[in-house]
DNA sequence: CATTAAACCTATTTACATAGTAGGTTGGTA
DNA sequence: TACCAACCTACTATGTAAATAGGTTTAATG
């Protein structure tokens, strides 16, 4: 199940996707108009950050702004760093210790599908999707 | 993430699958195969029972064996009965208490969309399918 | 230069679920 | 009666998510 931390990092970038002002917005704002625990968000933004999705300016009259356009943004991407992985089962995970039972078992190509089928459909998702309200059926 | 208590569930039900033999099949034999916790195999055992997957005769000589055919059986149905729930996100848990925000939130359209896509994936799989690896991609 | 307001950082707490262990009870066969 | 199977319930250990808390650093401004 998708993390709470990962829901409200879309919602935030979704957020600053919509706000019309080109400069920094204070992350207060958001945690306001989302209803989201800001010192929760502090903990979030900075990976954001790390990872090139937000560019951010401190103290007074500082804040966030999106990076890039939010065409730009595949949600994929944002699942990616905020939950690590796409895999559906422990063995697939990307830091997952060699099973001895890969080569024979028969649950895996299923696994592997489901895998495919979920990274391709964040893949066809864009931030400018979320906020247009364009969400591919 | 699928959990490890379904995936040991789908292997046990596919390896039951597998047996030639007719009649009642002690769990003991499919935890040795498949290099399960015997214990932990007598807990989701009775699960699989009580949903009519498999039937169980007790004492000497007795068992487990399918309730039907290995293609009767969808895998959307294993993970109902053994996940709950096909929910991606806790807001579209069964159980879960109505979201305020549900009417306006701009993401709840892409976490139904990715709930169906996964649904109905594995809607498509058998455990007939599994058995004999013929999993569609 | 002091104040203010923002991001930033790290530790801690709380709650809960998963995975597994343990020990016994019931039921059926030989 | 012995054996072996499912069955049942409680317990435990581990890990993770979701916050909470309390500061430090950085930059604008009166």
């Amino acid at each position: 199940m998708i993390s709470t931390r990962c829901r409200y990092a879309i919602r935030v970038l979704a957020d600053l996707a919509e706000q019309e002002i080109t400069g920094y917005i204070p992350i207060r704002e958001v945690a306001l108009r989302q209803q989201i625990s800001l010192k929760y968000l502090e903990q979030i933004l900075p990976v954001l950050r790390k990872h090139g999705l937000v560019l951010a300016v401190q103290g007074k009259g500082g804040g966030y702004k999106l990076a890039r356009k939010p065409h730009e943004y595949k949600i994929s991407e944002i699942l990616t760093i905020t939950e690590g992985d796409f895999a559906p089962v422990a063995c697939l995970a990307k830091d997952a210790e060699v099973c001895p039972r890969a080569a024979s078992c028969k649950t895996l190509p299923m696994w592997r599908g489901v895998a495919k089928l979920v990274r391709d459909y964040f893949d066809g998702i864009t931030l400018e999707d979320i906020v247009n309200q364009r969400i591919p059926m």
